[in-house]
DNA sequence: TGCCCCGTCAAACGACCGTTCGGGAATCGT
DNA sequence: ACGATTCCCGAACGGTCGTTTGACGGGGCA
């Protein structure tokens, strides 16, 4: 069962999600299609449930910690830190959660997505919620808009799992 | 003729490219399946059209001019405020370009991928080699490595064709 | 021993997909 | 006036997809 959630999220990153069929998957596991039903009740069941741990995992071990810290200019760095970590770990029990996750959302029903979209906006909002503290506290270059400064960083987080390998990590993005 | 990419180039970026069939396209057109192939050979082709000429606008409105642009420091600059520029003009004749690039890349055989990534990271190569200089000038902050700068800010930048909207625009992120 | 659940399978189902074919209007050059 | 060309359609084709059905062997339990 854990067997057919790795191989599953790793054929979505890969191929994407209309790009796997459940032959793929079964395949990858050993099974045939119909036996891949017995542990599974639809492919966008799936889907979710490799979508909803990978957003799960993002809150424990990267809002939860970074929410934690105080001072608003550690907070930042802090989250921009654990995020690019949990983004760039390919483990071995699952496959990159947060790709898996962003670029498979065209599968989901409109209600799931939204509701997963969600969950990914806390990391814009922490961020922001960070950007407006230092601003109010007078630690950020003038005329700068946290909003669109927020937008930017999330951006740049995000757009890491476009090319991940290398060990030297930036927390000096400010 | 027109009216087609236009249309399928907003549907490919609302739906997908696999969810976006044949049919659909044909409807929003006002023609049968059958009429639609009339005058397109084939659902890959119509998308590599689209690809093609987003990607071409990229190179004509954004990175020649900024390549023109001798001062490493206001080359950056003018490359950031084109290409968000670019990236948020959703126009009459066809839909957001780079958004249906970068989405959709799924849909392409291998080559022409592989052709149009190449053409997608000179914006990367062009980014990097303009921190390269001033680095080599003592412009930039030490300790940054500039692969990683660069990979940085294309992200910050890719990513907002996920927002959009506002107008408020910043060339402040060094 | 008899029973039932579990894991697994081969086969089929209906839906939909991209694509093709043959033909019927309309339009145009001559 | 007429043949050719352009535009467009209804119908079908072959294929793949996600999913269902019915069944078979084997192990635990009564």
């Amino acid at each position: 069962m854990v067997q057919i959630r790795v191989e599953a999220s790793r054929l979505f990153v890969e191929k994407g999600y209309d790009g796997t069929s459940m032959q793929d998957i079964a395949d990858a596991v050993g099974l045939t299609k119909a036996g891949l039903y017995h542990f599974v009740d639809s492919k966008e069941e799936l889907l979710f449930l490799i979508v909803d741990a990978g957003v799960g995992r993002m809150e424990r071990e990267v809002l939860e910690p970074a929410r934690a810290v105080k001072d608003p200019r550690e907070r930042l760095a802090t989250l921009i830190r654990l995020h690019v970590e949990n983004i760039s770990r390919v483990e071995s029990d699952v496959g990159n959660p947060v790709t898996s996750v962003v670029e498979n959302l065209v599968g989901l029903s409109d209600q799931k997505r939204a509701e997963v979209n969600a969950r990914l906006r806390q990391v814009f909002e922490l961020t922001r919620g960070a950007l407006d503290e230092l601003k109010a506290q007078g630690r950020l270059t003038e005329g700068v808009d946290t909003t669109v400064a927020a937008f930017s960083i999330t951006g740049m987080v995000m757009w890491t799992n476009r090319w991940r390998r290398p060990g030297g990590r930036l927390s000096s993005a400010d």
